[in-house]
DNA sequence: CGGTTACTTGATGCATATCAAAGAGGGTGG
DNA sequence: CCACCCTCTTTGATATGCATCAAGTAACCG
């Protein structure tokens, strides 16, 4: 498992504590941890982070590597994993912009899973380090980050369902309704929803195959729940129908 | 789905607000966030928590019910989960002593799975809005919390791996494993393991069927990696061997 | 425009589910 | 204290949903 340096080939793009504006303009501010903050601990915010860019299909960091860093997506999207000596591999979860990545608990001094970008990837590092000694001073934000930990266990204890329980078709349902949901809760449409990842993607986070999706998708779209748009996009004909067949109605 | 009111049939166990020494003499105080507090914290916490008793598989809350409680497991094993509408269940986790139960985020005002004990249990309860006062006066206290949270999404996710790509087998010895490094955790001896569960809820946690979990189960004694002992417990002969095997080397 | 990779579709196989029934405890009332 | 009953567990026979193996087709990139 060979760990591509993560913006190695690009210039660096330079630090926000040159910028202290930025995150006040930050577009994904209202989604994420620093709408807890006041402006002017923004700018305390702005100093430990630096911006960074990602090309497609690199990898952020490995499972097992220093947990140093802390990443807020602004743009893209990231797939986080854990593999099998043999090559198995489990997706744990697809970020976009507002979510958080890499929180690891103290005591962990190491990521428990891999992440990867999807497609070209925006997004605000922190020094682990520093954003600690942040966090101690200002407590607001850890309570926000509590709550972004409870959400997504939350949202893992669905995952666990549909991955011991739900069909294939199920689980490609639910698939679909959790992206148009995300989107809307980004302010995005929830109707035509992009599907930035390929087929082994959708497979290895549903825990199946990509015939198995490849032919599951068919069959939706045979059936009429969905249909296919140019640039990978999902349009939800029935969204109810789609909500129904997701739980095994 | 009826909902058992908790302690329906026993006698109310006195608060611990009448014995503020009691949370100093806690056994599992090491193991869970009281330890994060100095004494007269706890007396705080005291003030907020009351010991209560369940009897075995007694419901202590629906999923969709009011999140108006947390629990800290003292003794005995708990186990959550949530259903599909046609009964099909998973079970999202097991806790015994020193776990804590019913963290939900901010502005989830209600449960996201059920919780139902295994064996007997006692527990701190704590009042949710009390709890959430406390924790924004004592922030050491929701850092550990933080730590809690972020410690159960490592957890989880080697959980959405076995039950996305692991085979029966490997599912049993990783079960198996987890089961002996949590009991060595909480100070308890790592070979012979309690099983106070059932085939049918061990099934419901790693997505089988109770047939298949009772084989695989044979098979791995058959094998000779591990014993089954008097009082539901399973005695690992092989540690390694158990090791390698859940990890389908 | 050629080559490569991703996706779809088809044929077959297998791990685990389902259906069925025989032990094994474990608690209760006679 | 024993006998019965009920539930849990184990074992066996069969079925099936999805994986695997195998092409063909479409999209993409250089």
């Amino acid at each position: 498992m060979v760990r591509i340096e993560a913006v190695s080939s690009q210039p660096r793009t330079p630090s926000c504590s040159g910028d202290p504006e930025h995150c006040e303009r930050c577009a994904v501010r209202p989604l994420t941890i620093c709408a807890a903050l006041r402006d002017h601990e923004l700018h305390l915010l702005s100093r430990v982070m630096t911006k960074r860019k990602f090309a497609a299909a690199e990898v952020m960091f490995d499972e097992g590597d220093a947990a140093d860093s802390v990443y807020n997506i602004t743009s893209g999207a990231v797939k986080t994993y854990k593999l099998l000596p043999d090559g198995r591999r489990q997706i744990t979860g697809f970020l976009f912009e507002g979510d958080f990545l890499g929180l690891t608990g103290p005591g962990r001094p190491s990521f428990a899973f891999s992440a990867e970008t999807v497609t070209a990837v925006e997004a605000c590092r922190f020094d682990r380090r520093r954003l600690d000694d942040l966090l101690s001073r200002h407590h607001e934000l850890e309570h926000r980050l509590l709550g972004v930990a409870s959400n997504e266990l939350a949202t893992v204890q669905d995952q666990m369902l549909l991955l011991g329980r739900k069909t294939a078709k199920e689980r490609l349902a639910s698939f679909f309704l959790q992206l148009s949901r995300r989107a809307a809760g980004r302010g995005e449409p929830e109707d035509p929803i992009a599907l930035p990842m390929s087929r082994s993607d959708i497979a290895d986070y549903l825990g199946l195959t990509t015939e198995t999706v490849s032919r599951t998708i068919t069959q939706l779209k045979t059936t009429g729940v969905i249909s296919l748009m140019p640039e990978n996009r999902v349009s939800i004909s029935d969204m109810a129908a789609l909500a129904e067949l997701a739980d095994g109605f």
